[in-house]
DNA sequence: ACGGGTTATACG
DNA sequence: TCGTATAAC
């Protein structure tokens, strides 16, 4: 039976749905009486009445304009309404802001597949809708509304916004491949506000003909500056000239081809399915005379910016059910006596694992790190200007899971796909910086030699095989814990291929002076930290092929294999050493002097269907 | 030495 | 990879 295709990939209707003056809307949306009045928000107010950062187009008629002071908007438009920001932790919070771009994003998502470009700009793939427009409204009836929607830009058809989109059947498209989140995005900025724009394709061509080269996205900068000044281009249309090796040899394969490409209208940009942030970050500035110049007052500040962020993450972690995996920490900082004005302060970044004074502990560990490279060994003063923090690498936690203190406590989630047998496996899941050592070690590796010598490894060192359990799909990981019990840890893992832990745990035990060194796997090394075992510790319903002996342990007990007989409410008659150990999972005890480059893992539990 | 605070992406 | 630069809103 063949897969029914009804949608080739290059007729996709796309909507960019672009938020007029969003911050003002959220502020007259909250307070109704500012709607029709000359409204603008500001960020702070006490320097010159703060800056302005959104303008409704009442105020706009009077000229002010986003980059002005309140003071200058004030005497420009004295009636001006100056909505502050709210202030939190002694910085901007724009929460208000994000929360009520999500709402839009949430209502959209409800039309088609979305991508949240922005706080303000989501990009809606409305082609399944149209198909189903055109499948079911007369074509003489579709004429006439292309014909309408032509004629006028269309009016309110979101309360929120002006909308644009660009359709285009599959009849109509002549020649034009795919170009369609680029055109949508610029359209979108034609009639505003409250409008919207519909690009037809056979309107494509003539509109990219004039279009100056710096109206398209990413060409607004630099690029788009080269291009004029060394290439004489000043319209898209100009691009067509150049063949694909001068644009190369210009700017580079990637971004010479890609430039190519869109001045014929060739584009991939499919819009993603992706509903949030792929990262978070938050920040402040310290102009001129407010610069930070000591370490104390340094700290505090990157202890505000963590506590934000830490609330951030953790409600994207209770919400959405993801998990960030590296924390970053960038400054803009100079030097005294040192004419050059801002000299670099390097970015620094590092695993992130969850609670707020860890990630300010771990902040802080970041802004010494660079501001010993950015000194080097001359002392003389310095000054922050700018301090942000960011936590990205965010994954989705699998479904189902939730935190082990829950699970202990019998929260556990309820069954979906699997119902079997309820025993459960402890699985380990690498995060952040462990990438690397899928990518370094296993990727280039085969897989029975990678995990014989691992297994050697683990051998030679004397360690004990805690648990390893099979996770879910790609990605195949284990905790080895030392025999001194608690003390440290090693964290390893492979690509999960068909191979039980079984037939490694045989490796092991028969390869004990197996030639294999732990010196071809430096970058285990790095990882071997107890404190890597985050207290992220996680309960998921997966899949996993146990055979019954992959979970063998031999010091005397084994936890997570056995959870299913552990009654939550009886916890605390377990044995002492497992209490113990739980509590060390939870909270793994200070090491002074580890560093930390090993990564964080999550834990799950998953309960095992038993054949 | 800045509209300020965020996000995303490409490059080396 | 990480860190930097660029671009956008």
């Amino acid at each position: 039976m063949p897969i029914a295709r009804p949608e080739p990939q290059n007729a996709r209707v796309i909507a960019h749905v672009d938020m007029d003056c969003f911050y003002v809307q959220v502020e007259q949306r909250k307070n109704p009486e500012l709607r029709g009045l000359p409204t603008a928000v500001v960020q702070y107010n006490s320097w010159k009445g703060g800056g302005l950062i959104a303008v409704g187009y009442e105020a706009r008629k009077f000229g002010v304009k986003r980059s002005m002071r309140g003071d200058e908007a004030k005497r420009i438009c004295p009636n001006i309404q100056l909505i502050q920001v709210p202030v939190a932790r002694g910085k901007a919070d724009l929460n208000l802001y994000r929360n009520a771009g999500s709402e839009v994003v949430s209502i959209l998502a409800t039309k088609g597949r979305c991508e949240r470009a922005s706080i303000d700009e989501v990009y809606l793939d409305l082609t399944d809708a149209a198909e189903m427009m055109l499948s079911e409204t007369p074509p003489e009836v579709l004429e006439e509304i292309d014909e309408e929607v032509l004629k006028s830009h269309v009016l309110g058809l979101h309360v929120f916004s002006s909308i644009l989109k660009l359709i285009s059947h599959p009849e109509y498209d002549l020649g034009l491949l795919f170009f369609r989140k680029m055109l949508a995005k610029l359209a979108s900025a034609m009639h505003k506000p409250a409008q919207q724009t519909v690009v037809p394709s056979s309107s494509v061509k003539d509109l990219l003909a004039s279009l100056p080269v710096k109206k398209m996205k990413q060409l607004g900068g630099k690029l788009g500056s080269s291009l004029q000044i060394d290439l004489g281009v000043n319209t898209v249309g100009d691009l067509l000239q150049f063949s694909q090796e001068k644009l190369q040899e210009h700017y580079g394969v990637n971004t010479g081809t890609w430039l190519w490409n869109i001045s014929r209208g060739i584009s991939g940009d499919a819009v993603v399915d992706r509903l949030l942030p792929k990262s978070h970050g938050c920040g402040k500035t310290f102009p001129g005379p407010q610069a930070l110049k000591t370490i104390a007052s340094v700290e505090n500040w990157v202890n505000q910016l963590c506590d934000e962020l830490s609330e951030r993450i953790q409600s994207d972690l209770d919400q959405n059910r993801r998990i960030a995996h590296t924390l970053t920490l960038h400054a803009r900082a100079f030097k005294e006596n040192d004419m050059e004005p801002h000299r670099k302060f390097p970015s620094k970044s590092c695993p992130l694992r969850y609670g707020t004074s860890k990630i300010q502990e771990a902040a802080v560990k970041l802004f010494d790190s660079g501001l010993r490279d950015f000194l080097g060994s001359q002392h003389i003063g310095w000054g922050i200007t700018s301090l942000s923090i960011a936590a990205s690498k965010i994954s989705d936690l699998p479904q189902g899971t939730c935190s082990i203190l829950k699970f202990l406590q019998g929260k556990i989630p309820s069954s979906t796909s699997l119902s079997g047998a309820g025993e459960f496996h402890k699985e380990s899941f690498p995060l952040s910086s462990t990438d690397d050592v899928q990518s370094k070690g296993c990727t280039v590796m085969d897989q029975e030699v990678k995990q014989k010598a691992l297994a050697s490894e683990a051998a030679s060192n004397d360690i004990d095989i805690k648990f390893q359990a099979k996770p879910l799909k790609r990605i195949g990981s284990m905790v080895v814990k030392t025999k001194d019990v608690g003390k440290s840890s090693i964290l390893k893992f492979f690509q999960s291929s068909n191979s039980s832990f079984h037939t490694m745990n045989q490796a092991c035990e028969r390869s004990s002076l197996d030639q294999a060194s732990s010196s071809s796997f430096p970058e285990c090394e790095e990882h071997s930290d107890l404190e890597q075992i985050d207290e992220q510790v996680g309960f998921s319903e997966g899949h996993i092929d146990s055979d019954g002996h992959h979970n063998q342990t031999r010091n005397g007990y084994t936890w997570g294999i056995n959870m299913e007989n552990i009654d939550p409410s009886v916890l605390d008659e377990l044995p002492m050493e497992i209490q113990r150990e739980i509590q060390e999972w939870f909270h793994p005890p200070k090491r002074a002097n580890t560093t930390r480059r090993g990564s964080s893992i999550v834990h799950y539990f998953s309960p095992v269907k038993k054949g």
